[in-house]
DNA sequence: GTCGTCGTGACCAATATGACCGCAAGAGTG
DNA sequence: CACTCTTGCGGTCATATTGGTCACGACGAC
């Protein structure tokens, strides 16, 4: 029985066999259900108005972008046009810098490349989930801080990329040590276990947090200023 | 296509004088060029139709959503119907949630909430031309890293500045609390949750209070100096 | 050489602590 | 009953302490 904050799913694709291994990791995330298929753009536009018109609406479509009558990006704006209240995911094997913008343009949140594996889809729909969840417990937004944290939380965590003054030996080395430890670990830590000065492991588990690898959290009770810790986080 | 490298922006904006200073906003930004203006839903798309069939199409558009004529997510959504290929910024003074989801589903890229200052103006597009930039410089994405580092690109928070003595960490913690109690809640209580000390808790809660967020008021009634209460206050 | 990565040390920033001050309740005193 | 004193607790301030931040120099790779 699908609760009231389950995430509604339609899964646009014509391939069947592909259609049925979108279905099959849909299953594996707690959170969603997997509330129809449409192997068209027409069908799938028909379900997403069909639903909404049932009271049951449709929150979230895996839209495959290739489609024997039109293309996902064409789908995409009908949806629009037609004001249906949905978010759309795009999965396609095109990699067309044109597609990647208009899927920007049409409001995509999340764009999926095949072939992927399960723990990128899993990755990309718990995000999805997380911004969802923000949006929905809260009727209004009260300030701008608000409307960036919701943004915010349709970034991708894991992709991780070597600015100027980063090595990749050594982001490896602090990425791996964060992995292991299941404690938060303070920057005075990964001195310690990697024998690299302080300023370094700043440099490196900073980075991360703001790529979103990490959680930083402050620690407080003792004098001075509060140490910061940092967490993996798997989602 | 005689794309130039500088970004052509379209401010669609019914009040004259506000429009102005967006232009001279706009104006202090390197990489932009004021492309135009229109004070209607309807006089905007014509714009935008006309310079995309000119040759010379607008990348950008500074969409207020509060126009005399259309709402401006309907206006975003002519635009995503017409196939006119550009980004929308969305610039409003409603707070409803609503609306802010809406934005999300129309492809609108950043969302500013009126009034604000040039400091958050210039993140925002900031942030805009750092996607745009690296969208522009591939022909074709090569990996779903690329796709992902392009739309983080989007959604990266802006850097608020904080006065000094105060670190964001602490506020978000201290936010989040009052935000969870509908209750009043006392300094000391602070104290207790986030196991910070009383000062440290004082410092955020008259920060706060000071900045209208918070509902500064005195507790009388028990034996000594009365008991500051701070409430959040939803608007 | 030039570029990129890391360490060093001085400086800055955020916090806890504790002594001190101020305010109100309630007891004590006339 | 009125005035004062005691008492208790929160606000205020100065200071110690600790981690974060920045600029620059060293060192290795190309």
């Amino acid at each position: 029985m699908p609760e009231q904050d389950e995430i509604r799913v339609l899964i646009v694709e014509d391939e069947p066999l592909t259609a049925e291994a979108h279905a099959a990791y849909l299953q594996r995330m707690p959170g969603f259900t997997h509330a129809g298929t449409a192997g068209t753009g027409q069908a799938a536009l028909r379900q997403l108005t069909d639903a909404a018109a049932s009271g049951a609406p449709i929150d979230l479509v895996l839209m495959d972008m290739n489609l024997p009558d039109l293309h996902g990006l064409d789908v995409s704006r009908r949806v629009r046009t037609a004001n249906l209240d949905c978010d759309i995911i795009a999965i396609t094997a095109m990699r067309d810098l044109q597609v990647v913008r208009g899927a920007v343009a049409a409001g995509v949140v999340q764009y999926l490349i095949k072939p992927f594996t399960y723990a990128t889809f899993a990755q990309k729909l718990t995000t999805y989930r997380e911004f969802h969840r923000q949006l929905g417990e809260r009727s209004r937004v009260t300030s701008q801080a608000d409307v960036d944290q919701a943004f915010n939380s349709l970034r991708t965590p894991s992709p991780v990329t070597l600015p100027k003054g980063l090595a990749e030996g050594t982001l490896a080395a602090v990425t791996e040590l964060l992995k292991a430890n299941s404690e938060p670990v303070s920057a005075t830590e990964v001195t310690e276990a990697l024998g690299i000065s302080r300023v370094t492991a700043r440099r490196y588990l900073e980075h991360l947090a703001d790529d979103g690898a990490v959680l930083r959290t402050p620690r407080y009770g003792t004098p001075g200023r509060p140490e910061n810790e940092y967490t993996w986080r798997r989602d």
